[in-house]
DNA sequence: CTTCATGCAAATAATTTGCAGTAAG
DNA sequence: CTTACTGCAAATTATTTGCATGAAG
């Protein structure tokens, strides 16, 4: 993935294969923990080290490349930094579904009623997604 | 505080002072992390251990007596489980506060994009409240 | 070449567990 | 009395750091 070496380089990071690894690893996983991270990327790089990995996630998100999910009941979280968005997290199938909704609406309110000026949000959903719920 | 006592007892948990110390802290200190807690009960009872701490908080926890608040970029926090509610978290001033906003219109435009049957939501709104942004 | 990143091992922090003694009901 | 709870110490697990080596640009 050569977006990724564009990423980096435009905050000054070296692209290493373990960078790059780590990266496409979260890409293509999804929201993933650390410690299922850390397997995967041992599977391609065996000499990758847990010190590296935890120094990168925390040098990717000082960098804003990328994002911490917390969940609730779950172990932290990381994925891609993209565009604000909510997460549905399936209680069934335990997965976990990013959708893109307008929130303007529930903010106005919020200021409203509160005078809170907010600059961003973070929201999960927990319930039953779409596939669960029609296999009953 | 009596209201706790009955609150453990309709769990069958015994009201030992350890856990009626954790639940009032947490109760008039609000949002609240271990480390914090565990800091504010030594005072009262010098003799509280940490192990004691975290096996009452996961107990509290899971008879749903106590409710866990993953706060983006800070330790994990504690609160007394009420009715749902969004969190606001100031970035200037670092305080919590809770708010009760309708959040149904949401929830309906949510189901209606994706299918995804929502049964709990847990949402954390950053930006500046009322009392900082009066102050610039 | 020069600087930054890695791996390893050791240090520190966070959380859990076993067990004997203690307190709640 | 009986059972559940506590405190302590030890065991795990999670995360961070120092330092010599190695790779990126």
């Amino acid at each position: 993935m050569e977006r990724f070496r564009d990423i980096l380089k435009a905050s000054n990071l070296k692209s290493t294969h373990q960078r790059l690894a780590i990266l496409e690893c979260i890409d293509t996983h999804g929201h993933i923990d650390i410690e299922t991270l850390f397997e995967l990327i041992l599977q391609k790089y065996p000499t990758m080290s847990k010190a590296t990995l935890y120094r990168n996630i925390h040098d990717l998100l000082a960098f804003y490349i990328l994002e911490e999910v917390k969940l609730p009941q779950q172990k932290q979280k990381y994925e891609i930094k993209k565009v604000p968005h909510i997460h549905l997290l399936c209680s069934h199938c335990g997965n976990v579904e990013d959708i893109f909704v307008e929130t303007k609406p529930l903010l106005e309110t919020i200021f409203f009623q509160s005078g809170f000026e907010i600059s961003s949000s973070f929201i999960v959903m927990n319930g039953i997604c779409k596939r669960c719920s029609s296999k009953k």
